[in-house]
DNA sequence: AAATTTTATGCACACGATTGCGGTGACGTT
DNA sequence: AACGTCACCGCAATCGTGTGCATAAAATTT
């Protein structure tokens, strides 16, 4: 038995006023005597008086809720971007209400669906690895309706994007291996189909060409997954097979870059004398690792928290979508650890 | 611009009919034809109409939103509890808002209060470190407000629990490591504010008393912090200070096991053989390190999971608040691996 | 003292959906 | 012809809040 929330109307009955009056009291409207705001404000306070955020809702057709759809919460990386979102929105007094796909496009639209049915003022989304076609975001975005994506990011017109500088990252990554010694470098590639992995890829593969090492078609493996298994095995076929054996691999993410590094050391392979490694993400595991990996840092918080601001703008028409430029690309760093320093070069 | 939602009204005005007529259709009231049906669900189906759930939740005072208070989004264990939340709730058809207090208890208590104005059903809390006082959930508890905690709970009356088994789990860990032949065994604790903490301390102490092992006060250590810089720290002075030296860690938590771990790595100890290592919590990343850290694991999506059928039981009658066992304890399971298993005895 | 302005407040409706109650017309029965 | 029954549907109130407009009282001006 829930004890009844006090509204406006009880304290209106209490004090013999229109609720008309409660409302504007409390909001102080000019127009209302300084005793009766006094009043108002005392007996809303004795009454523990809430606003009914639903009924405001109602009424403005605005719910100060912005929708977080993301493919899975208890990735590293996403959980420091929803840190990043939490923390504007709250500060901006919006709620976050969360939703993980699991990489299911179904979820995802059935996700957005019932966002859209508790009137969400807007989106932030990272689309799910099995959705190819964006016709369900576009049509929101043609409804006007407020989206920002970020990491992954599909290429519709008017979609707003908070993306890292994947290709950089992944030149960076690629030229100080290089600048290490090594030459048969291997890309563990992420899914073909995002774009955050092409990037990485294009990356990779433009630091080959610039400083004249020729791009093998052989060291461009795909990881489906991403997970270390996956990269573990694949890592161990790769020694097995390529002759000669690769001496460092450059991976779309920081398990696919450990699941390299255990096939590496158990097949005997001194990392980082023998072969150098370089992740993608800078997960929180990379520095406890023995040896430490190195990888290049995503700045999670801050895209939760620029592309927060840039939908909270556009929600609040502090921005016009028209002129505004589609794309933030933030800045990756390459943190260098133990995992890809020769201690002496051949 | 946004485009208008179409309403109830709107199908009305299409078909001449009234907005009871259309509301009753679509939820196959009897009592209307089904021609009429017919026509009112197909008009919703080609006007894309979607019903307010903010008019809604005002009508029944029921929002289908549960809110979910913990500490921190960016900790694995968290993270994997939200999933599980997620989940279930999602599968129930219940939204989930989210925020983090950052350990704060101000923020705590204002997030409870803007998700009350939210008119939120239930709450699903892990209260921050700061929360000594327990007033501010006790009185929600009066008002006859679902609450579910888990993880932390407070020791208040009423309140509904779903916890691991710490103390079982510290036992068992620490029995463990006796049976390894470690004999010189340090806790690395968590604050002692936190009842897992103090549980994990007693299976700890009642371990070692039932296998005849002095408890030694100067082998139980305090991290605060919880950090691997801390116990890191700690570590090294312990392992200069006394004499003779640990031969072993538990640790309350895994990111302090690593600390412990590189402490001893870097003073020249061989781990397992020389120290033996346990953590708690089975972060992600225990399975890649080396040697791989053996750890107690706790079923954080279960805990999650588990924690949200109850709330929504709660909050759908189907289980009394009063003839319901206050406290759920989930299993914990020791995860052997390489970090406590001695190659070869002494 | 009458006319005008200012001040303080209330009325009524809106937001979108639900629902108890009552109304209407068609049809069958006596 | 009068009445009862039944299927089908609309009216109006409700949830809690905000706001344009009207209005009464008070204060000020003429």
């Amino acid at each position: 038995m829930k004890l009844e929330q006090s509204t406006i109307k009880d304290i209106a009955r209490e004090l013999n006023v229109s609720s008309s009056t409660v409302s504007r009291a409390l909001k102080d409207y000019p127009g209302i005597s300084d005793d009766t705001k006094k009043k108002v404000k005392e007996m809303a306070e004795k009454l523990n008086y809430r606003p009914n955020a639903i009924a405001l809702s109602l009424r403005k057709s605005r719910s100060f809720t912005i929708g977080v759809i993301i493919p899975e919460v208890v990735h590293f990386f996403f959980s420091t971007v929803i840190s990043g979102i939490e923390e504007v929105a709250f500060a901006r007094g919006y709620n976050v209400i969360l939703t993980q796909t699991n990489e299911k496009l179904a979820r995802e639209k059935s996700s957005i669906d019932t966002m859209l049915s508790n009137q969400i003022d807007g989106f932030l989304v990272s689309y799910s690895k099995e959705t190819t076609d964006f016709t369900h975001f576009s049509r929101l975005l043609d409804q006007g309706y407020p989206i920002v994506f970020f990491d992954r990011v599909p290429e519709i017109p008017g979609a707003i994007h908070v993306i890292v500088d994947d290709y950089s990252g992944a030149y960076d990554a690629t030229k100080h291996l290089i600048n290490q010694g090594y030459s048969r470098i291997v890309h563990l590639a992420g899914p073909s189909n995002l774009k955050i992995s092409q990037e990485r890829n294009r990356g990779y593969q433009d630091a080959l060409r610039d400083f004249g090492i020729p791009f093998l078609p052989e060291l461009l493996v795909e990881c489906t997954q991403g997970s270390d298994e996956e990269a573990k095995k694949i890592t161990a076929q790769l020694l097995n097979s390529l002759s000669p054996r690769p001496d460092a691999f450059f991976a779309n993410n920081d398990l696919a870059a450990v699941g390299a590094m255990m096939a590496c050391k158990a097949a005997g392979y001194a990392v980082p004398n023998d072969i150098g490694i370089v992740g993608f993400s800078n997960w929180q595991f990379c520095s406890i690792l023995d040896p430490s990996l190195s990888s290049v840092s995503q700045p999670g918080f801050q895209i939760g928290a620029t592309a927060t601001e840039i939908l909270l703008d556009l929600i609040e028409k502090k921005i016009e979508l028209e002129n505004f430029k589609p794309s933030v690309v933030l800045d990756t760093e390459l943190l260098v650890r133990q995992s890809s320093v020769r201690l002496e070069k051949d």
